[in-house]
DNA sequence: GATGAATGAGAATTCATTCAT
DNA sequence: TATGAATGAATTCTCATTCAT
């Protein structure tokens, strides 16, 4: 009985995601406040009430949309310098995917961003399962670094916190409307790279 | 009959900006949807209908929140880059200004902030009204100082992009809870300095 | 103390008829509950405040506008056949003064009438210091000129309502927009004459 | 899908009748701004909310009313004097069928009325929709008789006019509280024959 | 008396959520 | 499971009325 049964859990998740993907469309149009229970179900072709029976309140679309963002950005192999490669090809590689994925996901982040920064519960899961984790597994890789004198003596955590905030900091720009930002997506992995580099690697 | 007494334009200034004050702090905390004319009302120590004498709806006390970290950012004198002073240290201090402007109006962002993202109007508004004349006046300087030799030969629209994103990306990580950008905002000025200028002048 | 300086009272008078003024023709225009005290003090060039001075509600406008109709009703002299008159002539000459009266007062019943018809109080007081004294000034005149032989011996009370209802309901229908009616105001007491004599007077 | 369910129109045609109903009744026991939608719904035994699925806006209960009126007015066949039947008859029968109508509406009316009157749009669709077409239908009848020598040659139009305006009046008489038109409703068609036919019908 | 800013009760309307079918 | 009609709490906004100046 509680075994459930594989099939059904699949049309389980197929009926999630069809919704989040609607709540998603419709949010990013609307916002969070702005959209409507009814938008959605309209969005996904299904009636007002059987959204109640995946998710048990609006707020939960919201954190559903987050969770599956947190997975698919955890799906991304995780990309560690390896010796072989020289430093600063492996950061370009890394800006490239980084910013890869936040234009995959830009509707998504346009859909639960606003709301992530005005609402203290979001906020809070976002940060401790998105923002922390991340720096926690980056800041002992770039201290090692920084030992191994491939990179200059900077305070790491500074550091990082300055370089993923450009990233966002470009998301967010891009997100307020500016047209040269979205236009010119693909050439500012290069671009950090020129700009940073040479404060980062040591010689 | 048509001049103002101008005791009386003070007056409803007065009033106009304790009724923003109050709107700031309910929206930085709930957010503009979560916040109600009640809370705000009873935050500036006034009755609902008050409100509605200064303005004309609630989305007008965003748009007054956003005029007047306008007005404010323009009194702030802009800074420009003196032949005396060397480059370096101009850039340093020129984000130590923005960061403690960033700093000073942080509880105004986090009230303005998620809904300039998410309310298409306020975004046209704001990005019309700060971003595009910031980046606009910037570029002919960044491009002089090119031309001067005293920077690298960067694309100065990506590049002036980059830099404030990141600016505008600590404030958002900030805003998302990070303790260490908060605790440690002072020290971002020297930080991002050491980390791009190197970059960024030329030899 | 108490005997009030006449010049004064002229004065209240004067402010009094300056509001019902403004407020006939914003109640006109929008009807009671559509106009504002707002609309009102500023049709008439006042303050808020000052209307209450005068009149206690809102309602009091309507009273107010009620009675002074009934007041310049009164006022013009009330018509009676004279013995040497013949009736067809003063039938018509009576529907003439009665048309226009309500000519001259058009504006006024299309404020109040409306609110005659669904505010209860209103109508009350309308009824009975207007309609019905009309009715009981009529009826025994009516039956007197039946009693000597001038007119067919119709019931009184139906007749008369039958005749007021005609004249009354082309003030409706006028009100209701019909340009006919508006524009051919004029005419309708010689039509009334010819529609209505022939089945009034005996032989 | 598109086909609608004929039972579910039904109960959606029952619903919005039911909600009908109930306006007409509190539109006409305290006009249409006196009542609020709660009495509305409480007549009508359901929640609030409920009436706003059914019409958008308090107006459109008002405009719903009315339509339902034109509708039953409509249905109610249009009477035509037939050569058989002498004018004389044909024209009480008439006039018996018009009060009798405006009789058993009498409650509407009382509920719309007053808005007709002073709603500049539901003025100018109840004129377009009713008063307007029924004089056109009317007086090229009327004219028909005239030109058959039935009818004295009086002016169509106006003659119209006035013979509607008495029924129209006698309408308003009766809702402004006269006791006597109330009681005496069926007398009426006898007495405006006899008060009029002698004027109309030629010889 | 005159003013008009302030009040706050009250109303229309929206919409997340429930639940009978 | 799926539906969508019904619910009613909650919210914005209006405006008659008051009252300190």
């Amino acid at each position: 009985m509680d075994k459930v049964d594989p099939i059904q859990a699949q049309l389980i998740d197929a009926r999630r995601n069809q919704i989040l993907d609607a709540a998603t469309v419709i949010f990013a149009d609307k916002g969070f406040h702005g959209a409507t229970i009814r938008q959605i179900a309209q969005q996904a072709g299904i009636a007002d009430g059987t959204i109640y029976i995946y998710f048990k309140t609006k707020t939960d679309l919201l954190l559903g949309i987050l969770d599956r963002l947190n997975e698919s950005d955890q799906r991304a192999e995780a990309l560690t310098p390896g010796e072989e490669i020289d430093f600063a090809h492996f950061f370009v590689t890394y800006m490239r995917h980084r910013l890869q994925l936040l234009d995959a996901n830009f509707q998504t982040f346009r859909a639960i961003l606003p709301d992530i920064l005005s609402n203290q519960t979001l906020r809070a899961r976002y940060y401790s399962q998105v923002v922390e984790p991340t720096f926690a597994i980056a800041e002992p890789i770039f201290q090692g670094l920084i030992d191994q004198g491939v990179l200059k003596p900077h305070n790491p955590a500074l550091v990082l916190r300055a370089i993923s905030s450009l990233v966002f900091g470009l998301l967010v720009t891009r997100m307020l409307g500016d047209p040269v930002t979205e236009a010119q997506w693909d050439q500012f992995p290069e671009v950090i790279g020129a700009l940073i580099l040479p404060g980062l690697i040591q010689n």
